[in-house]
DNA sequence: CGGACGATGTCAGTTGCCGCCATCAGTGTG
DNA sequence: CACACTGATGGCGGCAACTGACATCGTCCG
């Protein structure tokens, strides 16, 4: 993060990275898949937090339901540290390459929350689209937090997203 | 397409495609920003597609109407290339860079949505909301699609999506 | 003590990608 | 007709991401 913010994402060598760190280049493949792993490692523990919720909740919550208190739960977590996200983010957003993996690291949590809404029973297409829908209410929410320069509850920013959510998708008539 | 379909993207080299193109590698990268792009240059032509069919709908319709239809009218011309998207979703779905790269594009109309919604009046969160949320519903049904052996009609089986995703935000309680 | 094992280092090689310069065809201009 | 300009291409060298194969070293276990 040091070396990211510095110079940033692209500018900085793997080499540098893991001289940084006191090991060579090689062994820096060995912990991390490519590069952009190093920024993302962490969110395997964020999808046990989120599968965990889901598997957890109560029987007769609504999928909507379940995967929206999920996502509060993950997003308390990530109030809880600080200036780490808002920097991490920072990094993310100016660079492509990082801003693609995150999408990819998103997807996989809404797999990974569909997956477990169907151990619950819900079918699909209805839990796949419960998890994304879900995903795009709480990429909304995270990126107007990122961007307030007050600390507005992430919790509550991503309940009233799910709540514009609802109200937006209400218009349609099928 | 043939290179790609014959011994998978990986073990396909940028010298091998510049050469069955009667190129060079380095006027390969003039064309296309990077290996991956092959694959995906035609998906500005669908963005001014979605725009055009926002910016020109009712002045009435609701948002997430008027993105349902953006969406059908996107799913019938790709309806009409007959094998084309299929084999190519094949290519993607079987190697993740691609895979990041579409979600990466599908991202970039969602956001090119919400900017034509804005421009219609709808205000943020909203638009943004209703833009990611009908990609959301999209890609399921894209998806389904792709894997069904039959030719259901896609822009039925989106319009379904969008029923389905009605359906299922309904339930939440803000 | 000795051997298995896991983490690390070393080295060479492939490939994506880019900067720089040369070439060449087509086009407009005096 | 000669010249300059432009746009597309080729050639070459180089950087950095990533990988496979092999060596080394410390630790733990019997």
């Amino acid at each position: 993060m040091e070396l990211f913010v510095d110079r940033g994402y692209e500018s900085t060598t793997v080499a540098e990275i893991a001289e940084r760190a006191g090991l060579t280049e090689r062994t820096f493949f060995r912990h991390f898949a490519d590069k952009r792993e190093v920024l993302f490692s962490g969110s395997a523990a964020l999808q046990e937090l989120l599968v965990g919720h889901v598997a957890g909740a109560s029987d007769t919550a609504a999928p909507i339901d379940v995967v929206a208190s999920a996502l509060e739960a993950a997003g308390a977590v990530l109030q809880e540290r600080g200036d780490w996200p808002r920097r991490r983010q920072a990094v993310i957003a100016a660079n492509a390459e990082l801003r693609e993996r995150e999408l990819i690291k998103l997807a996989s949590l809404a797999a990974a929350m569909a997956e477990a809404l169907r151990r619950r029973g819900v079918r699909e297409p209805a839990a796949s689209l419960t998890a994304e829908a879900g995903i795009a209410a709480f990429r909304v929410a995270f990126e107007r937090w990122v961007q307030q320069p007050d600390s507005r509850s992430l919790p509550r920013l991503i309940r009233n997203s799910f709540d514009q959510l609802s109200a937006v998708t209400a218009g349609h008539r099928g």
